[in-house]
DNA sequence: AGCACGATTAACT
DNA sequence: GTTAATCGTGCTC
């Protein structure tokens, strides 16, 4: 399977971010393959948007999202989590999608071990689950996704179709002042089962 | 140098 | 539903 290259990332963060559900999360570890379909993402454009990082400007942290897409922005909150997102659209302009939940498909012996405090429902549901899951921190601020050699990539997965995703307000923004604090930025698949089933029809009439 | 805050989570009541 | 945990970042002095 390939990785997804840059043309798919260097496109209106909207449209990547809808792109990317049903997509695959990979992380190679040494002897182990970690995946997850991506099921819910959110999208974080401009200088304009109040409720994106970049709303301060370029500073260290913001940087790497006016550089090229595809390279990952993974940055540090509330003092405990990280957060994983893609950096999106033409270099220059600064815009992400922040995934916020993946449906565990491979290396779940290495998951189980990570998130063992929780049920199996609760390890990749979040934002910060996920990365605490895959184990993803700042050692991956700053690379690129697209490259060959990273570890940390995004493949094909599963065509979700209009019908499984769910589009509503982003989360946790509770001092953004609108509109960007209630704009549908956030999209996710309503249910898994739904969306595998859909592929299944899918598969069976091509 | 100090300060307020946060794209959250888990453990409470 | 409420709240503590915990620290990098960006802003102000």
């Amino acid at each position: 399977m390939t990785r997804l290259g840059r043309e798919f990332f260097a496109r209106h963060t909207l449209l990547v971010a809808r792109q990317l559900l049903g997509k695959r999360l990979v992380k190679l570890e040494d002897g182990c393959r970690l995946a997850g379909y991506i099921i819910e993402a959110e999208a974080y454009r401009g200088e304009e948007d109040l409720g994106c990082h970049a709303k301060a400007g370029r500073t260290p942290r913001t940087a790497v999202m006016y550089g090229p897409p595809g390279f990952l922005y993974v940055y540090f909150t509330y003092g405990m989590h990280w957060m994983l997102n893609i950096v999106t659209e033409n270099e220059g302009f600064p815009a992400a999608v922040l995934v916020r939940a993946v449906f565990p498909s491979q290396g779940i012996a290495r998951m189980a071990a990570r998130r063992s405090s929780q049920p199996r429902r609760s390890w990749t549901d979040g934002p910060a689950k996920l990365c605490q899951a895959f184990e993803i921190d700042q050692r991956y601020n700053n690379t690129d996704a697209c490259s060959q050699e990273s570890q940390v990539f995004v493949e094909n997965g599963l065509e979700i179709p209009d019908s499984s995703v769910t589009i509503g307000p982003r989360v946790g923004l509770y001092s953004v002042p609108e509109p960007w604090k209630s704009i549908p930025w956030r999209f996710r698949i309503q249910s898994v089962l739904a969306a595998l089933q859909a592929q299944c029809v899918n598969s069976n009439s091509a």
